[in-house]
RNA sequence: GGGCGGUUAGCUCAGUUGGGAGAGCACCUGCCUUACAAGCAGGGGGUCGCAAGUUCGAGCCUUGCACCGCCCACCA
């Protein structure tokens, strides 16, 4: 064993161990009680990001530990085939040759897709492992896998039987560059610098006076079958019921009153366009208007635009300014910043269209999911996001499951040419109303989320009746990042509850989001990002892992090296006090026979250390964990045990020998959750031991020395003024070669300060005396609080007349 | 605009029923001590964002304000 541990060829050798010797495998049936982590699964194209280097990090510590405690552990994973994501990547790779997906066509687009997954997707399993997590990795599982499939269309006809799915038209997010409908969720916004347009719509019987509207989108002009204003606002009433014309269509239309006018905005009147605007669309649909679509799937202006057919949307506008100015009817243009939406994946901007889509209501399959999350037995942590998850459940509108794109699972939906439409889960021979065998599949393919709702349960394969379904379902906990709650969480809650009739998990833990070291989201384009594996290069897995856990306290925070480095430290400190036992225990066998005040303080110290992982674990604060582990290895083991029985290891005592390994390994034990490699690799340095630590029994509590700690710590304040002052308290036998042991008072120059020493006592003391001296205190404070303030003065006073002698 | 989180040492953060302000890093001093110089021992450094309130006592509880951040959102 060198001094310096380098984690570097060891963690990977000790990931291949444990994976070739298939102690990462779950098995079910085993009569133990479970386990289960159904890992989110990764986008099939993705790399590992630091998001998942957090997330693996916590789950992975809590699976380990699990392990040890002799559950059976299942933590399973897996790829999500990430539609537009995944189609997105591959038609930018196309595009690089000069080519689109047009050139080849679905069935061959989707057969390139497959190639190039098989080329460059399903790299981040190899990341997982080297970040130690313990997967069953034979267990990985993909969306599109023939019995994913099979799930995916019996979820979408059990929906249709019960008549949740329907079909509608509706105003959707439209990318024009992917030509599909996205749900809210997958857009983002962006703050633009833009125009602000302020037209007069005539009256049609005053042609001199009108309503002026304001305006960003001057081209949906051409839409306009309205013009609304809110019943309310004093300055439009005498307009309400009379018409104006539409500039350039010169569209007679009403002015209509509506509520959701906001009065402050702009003039206070707004152009009703249906077909091209959310709020403008609920408005349509209320008072029975028109909804004609002027701007075409692919973001031009449509047949329906008349003369402008055909044109940019820019050039549009501009035709109809010029028009609006000719006629005096433009009031002015002034500048504008607002909010806009954008695919998230290729940063188009969003158009609203009107559009015959699949939804899915959420009426029912909301109702037990609710029930589940307000009774807690499916809880949130941290107690603000089962908040959260409870109100977005509550206002989760119907849900666009169907995309226009063409990689996904294709909609389990045949027409005839009559029409008509049959749901069925593999292709149907003939037409389920009119018999017709000319049937064609719809095109659409479904929402990424629809399939991942079924996770928990798909990869135990179901609908299949399997061991594994049996044995695993329902799982134990999800992890995941707070924006994933409504896209994800929720819908695998109300899906297991509507397949199988269970909850999928009881907790789900929202982990912290973290944010580069300036504050700043991380995110490529931003240039905030970071490489996780670069960290696990330098420092090592271990680091990497003790880093995140150090840093997932709260909400929010900002990657710190530090921690990480700590963890590296950390690793090298268990690793070198390993080296001095190691080295001086003979051929000892484990066995803890405390003999001493120092051994059995420590065992004192590992109990006490048991209890708040514990406690910390089952909190899930892992932060609270990695802060416990790192005091017990360097303050408690190394500063004070390890120095304690160092001479006695030297002068070969026999009685500190068995202890001394018994010990460090219940300290190797304790770290191994979090830092599995360096503990594995001392453990094999250990004689005797045959057994993985991966799998070793996590210890059991003592508990018979919780009263000497009193007596020990008298040597740490003994230790304390004496390195203040030069002054050697009294000590008993027992404690003072423990002292001399660790404090090696021969080494401590005597640049004694003890007048500097009596001064701070002096201060102690006048402190405590003036509080105790406080009738109000000594009255009303609880009796253990003013004990505990006459015993620390009276040892201050003890301390100060032995500085005085 | 809404929800949530944050504001404590130069930096990143702990502070768990209200009872003497802490850690790691950085900085300074002294030590190559037969585990570790990626170490050990010691030290300096903080009106706990601001203002009121409750209390014998507030970093912690209440109210208001300010600033920072994340997420969400159909003001055209």
């Amino acid at each position: 064993m060198e001094p310096l541990y380098k984690p570097q060829g060891v963690e990977e050798r000790w990931q291949g161990t444990w994976e070739a010797e298939g102690l990462y495998n779950a098995e079910p049936g085993s009569g133990r009680e479970t386990f289960v982590v159904a890992h989110p699964p990764p986008n099939v194209t993705g790399a590992l990001h630091t998001g998942h280097a957090l997330q693996i990090s916590l789950a992975d510590s809590l699976v380990r530990w699990h392990r040890m405690r002799g559950f059976e552990t299942a933590f399973l994973t897996g790829y999500d085939h990430a539609g537009i994501s995944t189609q997105n990547a591959v038609e930018k790779h196309l595009a690089s040759q000069g080519k689109t997906r047009g050139d080849y066509g679905r069935d061959a687009f989707v057969e390139l897709v497959w190639d190039w997954l098989r080329e460059y997707g399903g790299t981040i399993m190899h990341q997982f492992r080297r970040m130690g997590a313990s997967m069953d990795y034979r267990r990985e599982r993909f969306t599109m896998d023939d019995a994913y499939v099979r799930a995916v269309m019996r979820f979408f006809v059990h929906l249709h039987r019960k008549g949740w799915i329907y079909r509608a038209n509706r105003i959707i997010n439209w990318c024009p560059f992917h030509e599909t409908a996205l749900s809210d969720l997958e857009l983002v916004h962006e703050d633009v610098d833009d125009a602000l347009t302020y037209v007069r719509y005539p009256f049609v019987d005053d042609l001199a006076s009108g309503v002026t509207i304001a305006t960003a989108r001057v081209a949906t002009i051409l839409g306009d079958v309205a013009v609304a204003v809110n019943p309310n606002d004093e300055r439009w009433r005498d307009a309400i019921g009379r018409e104006v014309l539409v500039p350039f269509v010169e569209r007679a239309v009403s002015v209509i009153a509506d509520e959701r006018v906001d009065p402050e905005f702009g003039t206070g009147a707004l152009k009703v366009t249906p077909a091209h605007d959310p709020l403008d669309f609920e408005i349509g649909r209320d008072h029975g208007l028109p909804e004609p679509s002027v701007i075409g799937p692919d973001g031009r202006m449509s047949e329906e635009a008349g003369e402008l057919a055909g044109l940019s949307q820019e050039e549009a506008e501009r035709r109809i300014l010029d028009w609006i100015k000719e006629r005096g009817w433009l009031e002015r243009r002034e500048a504008y910043r607002h909010t806009i939406a954008l695919c998230e994946r290729c940063k188009t901007r969003i158009e609203p269209l009107i559009s015959l889509q699949w939804w899915c209501s959420m009426e029912e399959l909301k109702k037990p999911a609710l029930e589940a999350l307000r009774s807690e037995r499916v809880r949130y942590h941290p107690e603000s996001q089962h908040r959260f998850a409870i109100e977005s459940l509550e206002n989760a509108p119907d849900w666009n499951i169907s995309r226009q794109i063409w990689w996904g699972h294709q909609l389990p939906v045949w027409e005839c040419p009559e029409g008509h439409e049959t749901v069925e889960e593999a292709e149907p021979e003939r037409c389920s109303e009119c018999g017709s065998t000319e049937l064609v599949r719809s095109e659409d393919v479904l929402d990424t989320w629809f399939s991942s709702a079924l996770w928990p349960f798909a990869i135990l394969g179901w609908p299949e009746e399997t061991p594994e379904l049996d044995a695993w379902y329902p799982g134990t906990l999800n992890t995941t990042a707070r924006e994933i709650i409504r896209l994800w969480e929720n819908r695998m809650i109300f899906s297991g509850l509507e397949l199988m009739s269970e909850i999928p998990f009881s907790h789900v833990i929202i982990h912290t989001t973290v944010l580069a070291p300036d504050g700043r989201r991380m995110s490529k384009s931003l240039g905030t990002g970071m490489d996780p594996l670069d960290l696990v290069d330098e420092h090592g897995a271990d680091a990497t892992r003790y880093g995140l856990l150090k840093i997932s306290s709260s909400q929010d925070v900002r990657f710190s090296l530090t921690a990480v480095e700590e963890g590296r430290k950390l690793a090298n400190k268990l690793w070198n006090v390993s080296r001095l036992i190691l080295a001086n225990v003979g051929d000892a066998q484990p066995e803890a026979r405390p003999k001493s005040l120092e051994e059995e303080w420590m065992i004192a110290r590992l109990d006490s250390a048991h209890a708040t992982i514990t406690e910390r674990f089952d909190e899930f604060d892992f932060a609270g964990v990695a802060r416990r582990l790192y005091h017990l290895t360097f303050d408690e083991f190394c500063d004070w045990y390890a120095e304690a029985i160092k001479p006695r290891l030297y002068e070969g005592d026999a009685d500190a020998q068995p202890t001394a390994l018994a010990l460090l390994e219940r300290l190797l034990k304790y770290l191994h959750p979090v830092m599995p490699h360096v503990t594995e690799e001392i453990w094999s340095h250990l004689p005797h031991r045959t057994e993985r630590l991966i799998v070793s029994a996590w210890p059991e509590w003592d508990g018979r020395y919780a009263d000497r700690q009193p007596v020990f710590e008298q040597i740490r304040t003994a230790a304390e003024v004496f390195r203040r002052s030069g002054v050697m308290p009294a000590l008993t036998e027992d404690q003072r070669r423990i002292f001399e042991a660790v404090v090696r008072p021969e080494r401590v120059k005597a640049d004694s300060d003890a007048p500097a020493e009596i001064a701070r006592l002096e201060e102690e003391v006048a402190r405590a005396e003036g509080m105790l001296a406080n009738e109000r205190f000594t009255s009303k404070a609880p009796s253990e609080v003013v004990q505990a303030e006459r015993e620390k003065l009276e040892r201050y006073r003890r301390e100060l007349d032995a500085l005085r002698n």
